[in-house]
DNA sequence: GAAACCGGGTTCTGCCATAATT
DNA sequence: AATTATGGCAGAACCCGGTTTC
């Protein structure tokens, strides 16, 4: 559970944070001085900061209902400036869906569009989105997580739309739920750009001799939610460079996308395109051929997932550990636990002179759990 | 009864640029 | 011309345990 949330956490709002105090400067100096300032030298006509002035009454109960004003500013400018707006109407709503006082501030400050909604449009949309969640407070904990996802588009019939084509795609309502729950902007895009990936995807597979287009793009979509976020761009370039990039077989890239290599197709081109290679110069470097390149990234096609550093530092870790090149690309799924973990292990068992060349290096790929029962019974039997 | 095989769970927003509206 | 709607981007693994096999 923590591992890469952790990371995440820790990663986003540190960027939010940095983004707050550098943005807020640049807002006084470009906002704040004209109305401050300039009423003497300038008539409002002809200022660069075009804009009527913001509707005081509506700032006012933004301040009021906890908004972040500066924060409103910063994101959307002209939602302040707007004469008829719905925050009232907003903030009884959500409040109704269970959202606390703060909640909806967060949200507002967040994304302040939300407040140009009505409130017709909002009982129509969480309407549309309890179709798919079975509870109010579900929904809040998205809308929270993601304001954007929810107000960012107006149109309500697309919503509908989008949520019959994703329907029938053949995924089944547990996919369709996680991928919502998880790729909420998947809800925003229009049909057509939907629709654009899952034809990407059969083409793909036509392309790559593939007999069943549309199981092909499902298999893809529900192995990986976050797909239909991507652009189109991102997925195509990365399905030619894998192409291109190594002697696969059409049938073995097709086989691999459409099981676990499904993720790497997130991945940006320039970070897939970096991890490759630099997969390929260590790989090297360790005298291995390039068929050992290609039958690991078949074989565990998450290794491109992997940073240069942090693969290096876990080949390294385990070489030092007396375990084989050899060893590793025959049971590459050793990779995917953290270095630090490995490194533990890997001291455990030294303290144990547990050799890998006799045993193996199963032991690694264990839980936690099992690892350690396995030690367990490893030191009882050596102290008898 | 342990080891190996295998698949599954978790996870993804907030900002910017541009097109489309009004 | 201003505002809204939409598309696109960067960011970068880890762990668990049911079932089968020996």
């Amino acid at each position: 559970m923590p591992g890469f949330r952790v990371l995440l956490r820790l990663h986003r709002p540190s960027a939010q944070a940095f983004n707050f105090f550098v943005a807020s400067p640049a807002h006084l100096i470009s906002g704040g001085i004209p109305k401050g300032l300039c009423t003497v030298t300038t008539n409002a006509s002809d200022t660069k900061p075009s804009s009527g002035p913001e509707n005081e009454s509506l700032l006012e109960s933004l301040t009021f209902m906890g908004v972040d004003v500066k924060m409103a500013r910063q994101r959307q400018p002209g939602v302040l400036r707007k004469i008829i707006t719905n925050e009232q109407g907003l903030s009884d709503f959500l409040h109704g869906k269970g959202a606390s006082r703060k909640v909806v501030a967060s949200i507002i400050s967040r994304y302040p569009r939300a407040i140009t909604r009505t409130s017709e449009h909002l009982e129509q949309r969480w309407a549309l989105w309890r179709g798919v969640f079975q509870s109010d407070s579900k929904i809040i904990s998205i809308v929270d997580r993601s304001p954007e996802s929810f107000f960012r588009s107006s149109d309500n019939d697309n919503l509908e739309k989008n949520i019959l084509f994703l329907g029938s795609l053949g995924l089944n309502a547990k996919d369709l739920h996680r991928m919502l729950t998880t790729a909420p902007r998947t809800f925003s895009n229009s049909v057509e750009l939907n629709r654009q990936m899952v034809e990407l995807l059969e083409d793909v597979c036509a392309e790559l001799g593939g007999e069943d287009p549309r199981q092909f793009a499902k298999a893809i979509i529900s192995r990986n939610l976050y797909i239909l976020i991507r652009s189109t761009k991102r997925v195509r370039t990365n399905i030619d460079f894998l192409k291109a990039s190594f002697k696969i077989s059409d049938h073995e890239l097709l086989e691999t996308l459409q099981g676990n290599g499904a993720e790497i197709l997130d991945l940006s081109n320039e970070y897939l395109r970096r991890n490759l290679k630099r997969l390929q110069e260590k790989l090297k470097s360790l005298s291995c051929q390039k068929v050992d390149v290609k039958n690991l990234i078949i074989c565990y096609p998450t290794v491109l997932f992997i940073g240069p550093d942090t693969l290096n530092s876990k080949l390294d870790c385990l070489l030092k550990a007396g375990i084989s090149m050899k060893q590793i690309l025959e049971k590459p799924k050793v990779l995917e636990y953290s270095t630090e973990n490995l490194t533990g292990r890997l001291q455990e068992l030294s303290k144990l002179q547990y050799d890998f060349k006799k045993n193996g290096i199963n032991i690694l790929d264990m839980s936690r759990k099992r690892f350690d029962a396995r030690l367990e019974r490893m030191s009882l039997t050596s102290d008898k």
